[in-house]
DNA sequence: CTGAAAGCGCTTACAG
DNA sequence: CTGAAAGCGCTTACAG
């Protein structure tokens, strides 16, 4: 009724005529109370505007019914929406949710992490910047934090985690291409990370089939390993040349790469694109080099942006399912927070090709 | 150096041999420490893996050094952006960022301001889902409470606020569509909330000049008011039968709408949608009708969406700063949080027009 | 079913 | 510059 703050329960205990303890039972709703005790305090409570403190319930409780969510950055679309999916179940639940973005840098995931540590945080979703150095993250998990990983794995650290198949999506992404003629098939993938044999190297070894700790890759060398492995399979040699590394999250830079792609004179007849971000660079250079889709080029993007639906012709596109990833990593990690000993879990899930419009067949010409 | 957590001022105090309050002296930066006193702390206080405990230390000096946005769903590209630019304020200051969404429901958003207000955020930044029923928002604010209103205000409750200037940013697209010829130009706007007068009434007084007191109107309805005046001003009739009112926030539902305007034998010549969601409605409606841009229809829209700069044509838009209203909501908040009682400000930013590709001019046939 | 007492992990006066 | 004591607003045994 009154002052929205202020009021303890040790003021509503006075005014009710109470010891602190029973006040206390029924404002947490914990114990015992008789009715008419109940009415008093909660006639009391009201009249004081009290409202519970969650600071020092958790501070005996040890449990503060937040978590923490470390992502790339809530602004881009496949974030926004796997936060969304992560809220949901959250805010289902009562739980809170801190936000964080590490914009893909390790110092500020580090930072972030220790932000949330601090506000003791009863578990963490994590969408890990690095997938070797994660010391952070191991600590966390040898203190016995839950944590799930989203979208990419971390070496060696075995913990619940959220993502799709990869190499399977991009392969099937691919074949969508092969199989309706397609010879000369673009990529245009971040792969923002280093591998060991560099970048020709990792294609070598992904064209022999040579490839063998595929779980703790980036999501677009996986991606790329699906390529490779649609070609291999359907016994269709691979230009290299036409496999751009773009080397950022950044729609501008994958524009810029993409458009060395297709502007040269012998172009690919089809191009893939390995992400949201790789898709919007991709479709803006093809826009500005006014190439019509599918005729002149065939496109097979990943996610399913808005605006893939209202491009004319629509955009075939490899779909995640963004919000079930985050309902599922919400999941688990409620799961664990609330004491699951179940062994160690890997959700993974299957991205579908939604075809729209933008595959023409293709025929040598 | 070792377990992540557990260890206290009062472990790192005991074998650093001194005091707790020592300890806490250096652990958290507050009075005066002998250096030497300072590095044995330092060292036990590694060696034990010690992390502060923001919950004590905000129990007890009343700061929690965390603020709770409540927006209308996270996934939604204005509200993600915005989101941005309040993260990077915030994380750039050291604070944490408790995100909730309210899905345009008053009774979730009552619950999301207990539940931040639970948790003792310093302060609160609110997109208030009804401008009229915030009992809840005005509580807090009599409380004391920092709050920073964003995109809509609240009648009556004179706090700082961001948003733009909906009525003079819609008066400019409208300008832009009268200003090259067009005379029949449609309006695809949310308009969720009833107006007293209902619709009609409302369309009747905006036409006379009549609407007074347009501060706390939604948006969207200002926005209606400012199509309104750029036909006023123009001296142009409007054909009421061509405002359209899809009374939701949904793409689906706007597209739906907007197919009946544009499939109208008398169909306008061009096009004007009140926000990102009715954007992407009307566009599907344009695509899945095969009406050519800028050719057979001119449109211009709301809020400079990724998809925007790359159809072909590119669309016309009336650009919303969205990070920079984030910014200015986080900034206003912090600087209540530290203090400042200077009088309540409205920052009220302003929307231009990207003009692409999608406005043509028209010629009477 | 209720209360007195202790305590969660810190910070804050107050002495010295 | 450092320490002993009190206290932030709750919950948790422990008696009764």
């Amino acid at each position: 009724m009154a002052k929205t703050s202020k009021a303890t329960i040790a003021d509503v205990a006075r005014l009710a005529g109470v010891s602190t303890a029973t006040a206390g039972r029924v404002l947490g709703r914990y114990g015992y109370t008789r009715e008419e005790t109940r009415e008093q305090v909660m006639r009391a409570a009201s009249k004081l505007g009290y409202r519970t403190n969650a600071l020092a319930r958790s501070l005996i409780t040890g449990k503060t019914r937040t978590i923490g969510v470390v992502a790339g950055d809530i602004q881009n679309p496949f974030y926004a929406s796997i936060l969304r999916g992560i809220a949901d179940v959250v805010e289902r639940r009562d739980f809170g949710l801190l936000i964080v973005n590490s914009d893909e840098n390790l110092d500020k995931e580090i930072r972030a992490v220790n932000l949330l540590l601090e506000k003791q945080v009863d578990g963490l979703i994590v969408s890990p910047c690095d997938t070797r150095n994660a010391r952070h993250l191991r600590d966390l998990h040898a203190a016995g934090l839950p944590l799930v990983l989203l979208d990419r794995s971390v070496a060696g650290l075995e913990v619940d985690r959220v993502g799709i198949d990869n190499i399977a999506a991009a392969e099937r992404a691919v074949v969508a291409l092969l199989s309706t003629g397609h010879r000369r098939i673009g990529l245009v993938g971040e792969m923002l990370e280093e591998q060991e044999g560099g970048f020709d190297g990792f294609i070598a070894r992904g064209l022999a089939g040579e490839v063998l700790s595929t779980d703790t890759l980036y999501p677009s060398w996986q991606r790329l390993l699906g390529y490779l492995r649609a070609h291999r399979q359907a016994g269709v040699a691979v230009d290299t040349s036409l496999i751009r590394r773009v080397g950022a999250y950044s729609a501008g830079a994958a524009q810029a790469v993409a458009r060395t792609l297709i502007e040269r004179p012998d172009r690919p007849s089809a191009v893939f694109a390995t992400d949201g971000t790789m898709s919007e660079g991709v479709i803006g250079a093809v826009s500005a080099a006014g190439l019509t889709l599918p005729g002149e080029l065939s496109l097979v993007c990943f996610d399913d942006l808005d605006w893939m639906s209202f491009l004319s012709p629509g955009i075939s596109t490899m779909a995640q399912p963004r919000l079930a990833m985050g309902d599922a990593a919400a999941t688990l990690l409620l799961e664990r927070i609330e004491g699951s000993e179940a062994p160690v879990r890997a959700v993974v899930m299957r991205a579908d090709l939604i075809e729209r419009g933008s595959i023409a067949a293709w025929h040598a010409r």
